[in-house]
DNA sequence: TGCAAAATAGTACGATCGTTCTATTTCCAA
DNA sequence: TTGGAAATAGAACGATCGTACTATTTTGCA
């Protein structure tokens, strides 16, 4: 199951005997993405793939047929693993809030990660906005699905009687991302020691002001616990 | 009196008679910077804002003497801009709540504006996170100076006891951050609606949950006020 | 008004980019 | 094992980039 219907595109068909060239493509995609948490997917070039991978241009090129559609592999690579690291282990976890927390833990951890290698789905966000095409669209079509499965982890929380059924959970939602957004910028681009912490500590006040009634401590997000 | 001491570089001597040179500067200055808010400083050129000046590359070229130059020099310029609208006229309002309303309301405002035309200040913070250079030092002091200064319009609502003393100003600074990025973000990349009506909702949440005692009707924030 | 200096234009350079086309190599099933 | 297909390499293309150099034009003060 994953995140959402879309999820995945048809894409590697393993059916057909492709063995060597499905592999070595994942073997590009690979060097490219951590190419593009560094300097983004605008900055990846196909001549320093080639480099980085040692094989020639054309060999590089033949597996994409354009340099939009490397890029488009490289979000579909990205999502898959975001889904895997921040989105199942979670699904282990009981609805409500220990899912709510354990989602946030995942993703928190992984933005903590990335303080070093970087967030394509923030970067793509900046780079791609004036930029429509099917970059775009990947970009954006995989963060909302990311955010609706926030959603519903909220509003499982509302159903469960955990957070107070009249809160709008885009707001809280809202809310949540921009401590994201907030941890990623300021301990990444600044270099702001202590952002974590405070990411964490602004995630317990948001669980807080929507409580439907005082969390018990056991509910307190530590950011220890995750999956 | 500028946000900080740093604030401008000495810049434009205009005693000197370079009358034409730095008009037609503050042209190619200002095509650049409208370029930039749209497709980042990286994808400035040199080339392209020739065309759109209507003058030569190496004309365009010499009054910066490198592309680095040119990007440092927008950089100032939108700082200078920023300082203009969103710092100046909060400072016409009186210390505390109201002004830390007003600074947040410009904020928002401009940020609102830029769901057009993009902020410099967070593009480039993901252009130039792991680029090391004099243009990433413009922006991040730049970025600093700010937060700075809406640092000390939360310790001065401290002091005068409107907001808990108790509280870290970094925290609360952290969170209404977050709160732009977000709105950044999702109003102008996934173009959700309702975004603004959140950003102003999460705000007053804030001052809410830090409030020394329950604020008065009037000190709650509106978006419709300003300076 | 004339003249040095400042401002702008013109041209060319090496580098890199994505892409195309054609060869060559490698794979894998019959 | 062999033959056709898949995978990779090689070379070349037009375009654009930042920058360096040299001319030409324009400016503004004496």
């Amino acid at each position: 199951m994953a995140i959402a219907s879309l999820a995945k595109a048809p894409e590697a068909a393993i059916s057909k005997g492709q063995l060597k060239g499905e592999k070595t493509k994942a073997v590009i995609v690979d060097a490219a993405l951590s190419l593009a948490t560094q300097i983004g997917l605008e900055g990846l070039s196909i001549g320093v793939l080639a480099e980085v991978t040692g094989m020639s241009k054309s060999g590089v090129f033949a597996h994409f047929g354009s340099r939009e559609e490397l890029q488009i592999s490289v979000v579909r690579e990205y999502f898959a693993r975001f889904e895997q690291e921040v989105f199942y282990p979670a699904m282990n976890v009981e609805r409500g809030l220990p899912r709510l927390n354990a989602l946030f833990a995942n993703w928190m951890k992984r933005t903590s990660v990335e303080i070093d290698s970087g967030c394509i789905f923030i970067s793509g966000a900046v780079e791609f906005d004036d930029r429509p095409g099917p970059v775009r669209d990947a970009i954006a079509s995989s963060v909302r699905t990311w955010l609706a499965a926030m959603d519903r982890a909220v509003r499982q929380a509302q159903e469960l009687g955990q957070l107070q059924e009249v809160a709008d959970p885009r707001q809280i939602l809202f809310e949540i991302h921009g401590l994201i957004l907030a941890l990623h910028y300021e301990a990444r681009f600044l270099k702001s020691p202590g952002s974590i912490e405070r990411a964490v500590k602004g995630f317990n006040s948001i669980l807080e002001r929507y409580a439907a009634s005082f969390l018990k401590p056991n509910e307190r997000f530590e950011q220890t616990e995750s999956a």
